[in-house]
RNA sequence: CGCGAAGUAGAGCAGCGGUAGCUCGUCGGGCUCAUAACCCGAAGGUCGGAGGUUCGAACCCUCCCUUCGCAACCA
């Protein structure tokens, strides 16, 4: 049984002759026809932010070439969208009402405009190729869409873990969630659900929660420009100390809007909510335990539980409630809340207990009265069973913390399973607990400012991480090599590019059809490369590493759009990649198999 | 241009027709077992702006402003 799911089409598209390539919008520029601006892109025009087709502007050019593009046919393979459409609308817009602001917003707006076939296949260099229509249609090798294949990775990631992944994408118990960003909702929430549609035998998602973005500082998050918090460095500054991130980061997250992470905010939550409330309180329970209760959870003396008591044991079953409910509902932020409000609750509840009060009641031999005891061991009692609920409540939040806690109370990690929430009884009476150790510390103004001052000139510097890492690398293999005598050679990493600049280097493959020796010099060899589209003239100074017979038919990569230069009188179009090992050797870096001339490089 | 989301005290959020609220932070007082919590009190907001509907608007309507995101060959 066969079935069809991506229709054949063919567009007329722009094509650049010079490169030998189908343009997308993005690469051809011109006059945009509203604003008049002679730098538009084909899909929009960034001056007066008109949305554009290619069609429209004027004076279309390459940016690839800066050649006049032409019209010509191809064939692309779109999947059907509107097709599925009905079937989005009631999934989505009835059934899914649930779904965040955001996302259903965004869904709503795209089903309100009517789906439009979708190309699957686009004009690249580079991705997972699909059979492509030979010339002149094809004119060029197709692949995926990146949103066909990438979800489609999803399954196939689980697979290659799992040999029973069909039971996390093809059972109905299976809920399937996509935790993404706002600039992705699309993605998962129209297009990739239509193609499971389509396919019929896999799961649609229950939710994707998609959250706004996360700030640094006031910035957007930027890895290229190294404006972010490298966990390997934060592990390092902050040794042992994952769940206070984890916290914060959790503590404000961007569930409704855009936030921002600073480090002031950092500094703030950890010392007060986490040091402060729920730290200081398992802290000041174990101290008060030790010191009021020989070191052993005490008895509970039902005859004088009251009010009190009462009401803040059922807050254990209640917060348990609450935080599943919000964590049902995607709310890990008032969820985190309400376990930290819970610690507060404890606070609470032994500042009106007052037990280092009560002990003052003291009987003839010093000790305190029975009935002052008593008082003393119900709220240590309480303020334990407590201390083991909170150590359940934090665990999917801040797991290092609860292990902490449950060494502290010496119980195993069953006792950490949810359902464990809410009970009384998590700590058997007479059992004796370990000396309290500090689950969070203070985090100090200098170190706030160090972070700050780090970040600020991690932009300015932005290789500085690379160099130092390869330093320690280098180092390190010197040391197991026993190579450590030997005289430094500095390591020069140039200073970072962004993709943009790299995407200006044309590499392609080719293969030296001919070469000879340029008269009067010692290093230089003139070849004639095929590039499959052309042959060029290429100088190159490999003389002293090999002769003239031994390379040709080699395939080579070539930096094909170099600025021509003369050598010794011959125009050089191009240069030709080389290793150069430490003994100043020369290699060339060449393709594992024999490509296609031209074949580009990425 | 259009569409979506957001704009409420120094920060983070709630409220979505009836006297502006919560947590943290700040300031003053009480208390002290604790990495100091807890209690009491205070300062701090023209709820992005302008119109309108209403007895009454942060909330409903209209217009506008700002930020982020969005049909990309970026993942």
């Amino acid at each position: 049984m066969k079935k069809v799911y991506l229709k054949k089409k063919k567009p007329n598209k722009y094509f650049d002759e010079k490169t030998n390539t189908f343009l997308a919008d993005r690469y051809i520029t011109g006059t945009c026809p509203i604003c008049g601006n002679t730098n538009a892109y084909g899909d929009q025009c960034e001056k007066c932010g008109s949305s554009l087709s290619p069609e429209q502007l004027i004076n279309p050019k390459s940016t690839l070439s800066d050649a006049v593009p032409i019209k010509k046919k191809t064939t692309h393979w779109y999947f059907p969208l509107q097709d599925y459409e009905s079937f989005l609308q009631k999934w989505i817009l009835e059934d899914h009402k649930e779904w965040k602001n955001n996302v259903y917003g965004q869904c709503k707006s795209w089903l309100d405009k009517g789906l439009q076939p979708r190309a699957m296949t686009r004009d690249s260099n580079w991705g997972v190729k699909v059979p492509s229509p030979p010339a002149p249609e094809g004119g060029g090798g197709k692949v995926l869409y990146v949103w066909f294949d990438a979800p489609i990775g999803y399954i196939s990631a689980t697979k290659e873990l799992l040999p029973n992944w069909e039971d996390y994408w093809c059972k109905d118990d299976t809920k399937l969630v996509h935790f993404i960003g706002k600039d992705n909702i699309v993605f998962h929430c129209i297009i990739f659900p239509a193609m499971l549609k389509a396919h019929g035998g896999f799961v649609l998602p229950d939710n994707v929660p998609a959250n706004e973005f996360l700030n640094i500082e006031g910035e957007k998050v930027s890895t290229s420009r190294n404006w972010a918090v490298w966990v390997d460095e934060y592990l390092k500054d902050f040794p042992d100390q994952q769940d206070i991130l984890r916290y914060v980061l959790c503590a404000n997250a961007p569930e409704t809007k855009d936030n921002d992470f600073t480090w002031k905010d950092f500094q703030d939550r950890n010392n007060s909510e986490l040091v402060s409330i729920f730290g200081n309180f398992v802290n000041r329970t174990f101290v008060l335990m030790h010191k009021l209760c020989n070191g052993k959870v005490p008895v509970l003396h039902n005859d004088i539980i009251d009010d009190a008591d009462k009401n803040m044991m059922q807050e254990f079953a209640s917060t348990k409630e609450k935080i599943e409910l919000l964590i049902e509902q995607y709310k890990f932020r008032e969820a985190l809340y309400e376990v930290i409000d819970l610690a507060r609750k404890g606070n609470k509840y032994m500042q009106d207990k007052q037990p280092w009060i009560v002990v003052k009641q003291v009987g003839e031999d010093g000790h305190p009265t029975p009935e002052a005891q008593k008082q003393i061991d119900n709220c240590i009692h309480i303020c334990l069973q407590l201390c083991a609920n909170l150590c359940i409540f934090i665990n999917p939040f801040l797991p290092f913390t609860a292990q902490k806690m449950c060494h502290m109370m010496k119980v195993r990690d069953k006792m950490l399973e949810w359902e464990n929430g809410g009970r009384l009884k998590l700590l058997s009476t007479g059992y004796s607990l370990r000396a309290p150790e500090l689950l969070f510390r203070k985090i100090e103004d200098a170190e706030i400012t160090f972070q700050v001052e780090k970040l600020k000139a991690g932009l300015v510097k932005p290789n500085t991480k690379t160099e130092t890492q390869l330093e320690t690398t280098k180092i390190a293999t010197s040391a197991i090599e026993g190579n450590v005598t030997e005289t430094k050679k500095e390591i020069v990493i140039k200073p970072e590019i962004n993709y943009d600049d790299f995407a200006k280097l044309d590499l392609k493959v080719g293969t030296i059809l001919s070469a000879k020796k340029v008269e009067k010099t010692d290093k230089l060899l003139e070849l004639e490369v095929d590039l499959g589209f052309e042959k060029r003239t290429i100088v190159s100074g490999l003389a002293l590493h090999f002769s003239c017979e031994a390379i040709v038919g080699k395939q080579v990569v070539v930096m094909a759009n170099l600025a021509p230069r003369k050598m010794r009188g011959i125009e050089s179009n191009g240069m030709i990649l080389m290793a150069e090992d430490t003994d100043g050797k020369l290699q060339f870096v060449n393709p594992d198999v024999v490509v296609a001339n031209g074949s580009g490089v990425n």
